[in-house]
DNA sequence: AGCACGCCGACT
DNA sequence: GTCGGCGTGCTC
């Protein structure tokens, strides 16, 4: 006699918007973590069973199937939560981040196509210096120890920061743990990985945007399995289901590509704290130029720092210098003034390379008419088109929008009136040529190096010496070794500081310090020269000292009287919709609802600084609280009292980095 | 996210 | 008379 199957509930969460988990019957038993199928209305779905408590009184679907996967560990599930709660996205959309359909799809029975071969850590021990060996055995007694902890490597350009954090990834292989390094997007270069391959004896697996499906499903099912011991990759490698995660490294943790800005808006580099926390695993935070956060989280004792003062194998920090364009203006439609061109000669003479850095591409940012004084801008954006001649259009840098160059004023019909405004990389190039006849200029931005290959290819004809000039925009702060570089000239040295940006001064001498690190690392000293009309800036003097601990204490004095991050806490709400009075209204009703207590301000609602974005109109609005508050139970009742319209998208960004 | 149902314009 | 536009509503 066959006894009826006993089933029970279980909850499961959906890697989709929904924010609570479904109740499902099973019959077989399911552990915490396990991947399932289920059906959803008339698909069958994948999800993960989830520790929420069933649901007893809704009526239930049965569980599919159960797949042959690694359940979630217990770290990852809990995580999940905590970031659905503190970002305030739905906890579905937070489980997408590492669980989607395709992942799971059963790979073909042929022979694996990616190895993820054991990392050596005997493989080649580098000699370190005393101070680098110090810092090593500081950071190796950490990750032995296997507990959370936050430590912060600080180290000047040149220091052999990654030669040493490599000595702790090696702890954590040795102790069977796997590790997570994380790098900004544009920093996974081959050079970066290859520097992990020397030492190691083996590829690390990698982890971001461009992997094809087959690389992502093994190299998640790597990760699950325990056979990937050494992950590198862009923030979203933060969500991949490690089973015994023993260190976290985020390199250059000062990064604002670490902030996700569309979807789940969350930071890579704090969130890996947390995630950290949840795997019991101490957290690495590695930078040349921390961020004020980080330097803040450290002087309150909440993080431990390690110090790497010096340049490895005594090289010097490059000369930094500013000129005054006030005094040595460029010539009337150029933008390199003429002691900027006297230094590029010079270093050319001496056979070695000038780079010239403007964080801007294409030819001139703005067309104007000369006739009736009318900017060519984009139908979608308020923003204006800028020229690129590589591919001759005029584009949108906001949405992709494109155009032919017109002929006649769009506006007057005036014909060839129109003229470009202010230098892009490309006009800086053509500038070069015009000066330097016999040089050979290279640009280096993103839209003109399209992948890896190219950027390998462009490297290779600088070291080689086929080329005397690189132009490049913020494409070649980082992940480059150019052996015969001297001479670093900023163009725009003041372009980052105009606008209200909170962090606009922080992130300007953050990325001038990286460029000016090209200069001169290896015996020849290098030279940096700053183009500014406002040298007495603080950010140019903090530039021409060096000393960006100080600056940053200008920078704390500046924001701790009104509470600014990270002295207090923002939330951004950004409200958005094609028609512009309903934005409005919706922005206003908002308003209208605002938490009203001691330490709780809010800001507007203003038209966004991109007020028009992809045909949607945009406003803002900014709570900023004392850091002993926590803004999401505010934002939760804030926002449950205001029906967002249908066509009317509300984005939550808890902790903002940019403020457009 | 899908994938329904549902109520208004141009086709055989 | 149908095919199909995508508005809005639901999925354990």
């Amino acid at each position: 006699m066959e006894q009826p199957q006993r089933t029970t509930r279980v909850s499961i969460l959906l890697p989709y918007k929904f924010n609570m988990a479904f109740t499902y019957e099973t019959d077989v038993p399911l552990v915490p973590g396990a991947l399932v199928r289920v059906p959803l209305g008339r698909r069958v779905v994948i999800g993960a069973v989830w520790d929420d408590p069933p649901d007893m009184a809704v009526n239930t679907r049965k569980v599919a199937e159960c797949l042959d996967f690694p359940p979630l560990p217990e770290s990852l599930r809990k995580f999940v939560d905590w970031v659905g709660a503190y970002t305030l996205a739905a906890r579905g959309d937070v489980l997408a981040l590492t669980l989607k359909e395709k992942l799971l799809v059963p790979t073909p029975k042929r022979a694996r196509k990616y190895e993820f071969g054991g990392a050596d850590p005997t493989c080649l021990r580098p000699a370190l210096s005393a101070v680098q060996e110090n810092a090593s055995v500081a950071l190796r007694k950490e990750v032995r120890m296997g507990v959370f902890s936050v430590t912060l490597l600080d180290g000047v350009t040149g220091s052999g920061k990654t030669e040493v954090y490599l000595e702790a990834v090696a702890e954590a292989l040795r102790n069977g743990k796997q590790v997570l390094v994380l790098l900004p997007e544009i920093a996974l270069s081959v050079q970066m990985l290859s520097r992990f391959e020397a030492r190691f004896g083996a590829r690390p697996a990698v982890w971001h945007s461009e992997l094809t499906p087959a690389q992502r499903r093994e190299t998640f099912r790597a990760v699950a399995e325990g056979r990937a011991d050494m992950v590198v990759g862009a923030r979203s490698a933060l969500f991949l289901p490690f089973v015994a995660l023993g260190l976290i490294v985020v390199d250059e943790e000062h990064e604002t590509s670490f902030k996700q800005e569309d979807g789940v808006m969350y930071n890579a580099r704090d969130m890996a704290v947390v995630r950290g926390k949840f795997c019991m695993a101490p957290v690495l935070l590695v930078s040349a130029t921390p961020s004020l956060e980080t330097v803040e989280n450290v002087a309150q004792g909440r993080y431990k720092k390690i110090d790497l003062p010096v340049r490895h194998g005594g090289a010097a920090l490059p000369k930094v210098e500013a000129l005054d364009l006030r005094q040595a203006p460029p010539e009337r439609g150029r933008f390199l003034s003429p002691l900027l061109a006297e230094a590029i000669c010079k270093t050319l003479a001496r056979g070695e390379q000038a780079m010239l850095f403007l964080n801007r591409r294409g030819y001139a940012p703005l067309t104007l008419c000369r006739t009736c004084g009318h900017r060519l801008s984009c139908p979608n954006c308020s923003s204006w088109l800028v020229e690129h001649k590589s591919m001759p259009r005029l584009s949108c840098h906001h949405c992709g929008f494109t155009t032919q160059r017109p002929l006649r004023c769009p506006s007057c019909e005036a014909e060839g009136s129109l003229r470009p405004i202010g230098p892009g990389v490309e006009r800086i190039a053509e500038e070069v040529a015009e000066l330097f006849p016999e040089t050979e200029a290279l640009v280096m931005a993103s839209d003109v190096i399209l992948g890896p290959a190219h950027a390998a290819e462009a490297a290779r004809r600088v070291a080689e010496r086929e080329v005397g000039i690189i132009v490049g925009t913020q494409m070649v702060a980082k992940g480059w070794h150019f052996p015969h570089l001297t001479l670093v000239g900023v163009v725009d040295a003041d372009l980052g500081l105009a606008g209200g940006d909170l962090r606009a001064g922080e992130h300007t001498v953050q990325m001038l310090h990286q460029v000016a690190g090209r200069a001169g690392r290896a015996d020849a000293p290098g030279h940096v020269l700053l183009q500014s009309y406002d040298p007495s800036h603080p950010v140019i003097k903090a530039l021409l000292s060096g000393d960006l601990p100080a600056f940053l204490d200008q920078e704390a004095a500046l924001r701790r009287p009104g509470h600014w991050p990270p002295f207090g806490r923002l939330a951004a709400l950004i409200v958005s919709a094609e028609d512009e009075r309903l934005a409005d209204q919706t922005a206003r009703a908002l308003a209208r609802a605002a938490p009203r207590q001691p330490e709780v301000e809010v800001l507007g609602p203003a038209p966004a600084p991109i007020a028009l974005l992809r045909g949607r109109h945009r406003r803002r609005m900014l709570l900023k609280t004392s850091r002993d508050i926590a803004v999401q139970p505010l934002l939760r009742a804030w926002l449950a009292q205001v029906p967002i319209p249908r066509n009317v998208k509300l984005d939550v960004d808890v902790d903002p980095i940019s403020f457009m």
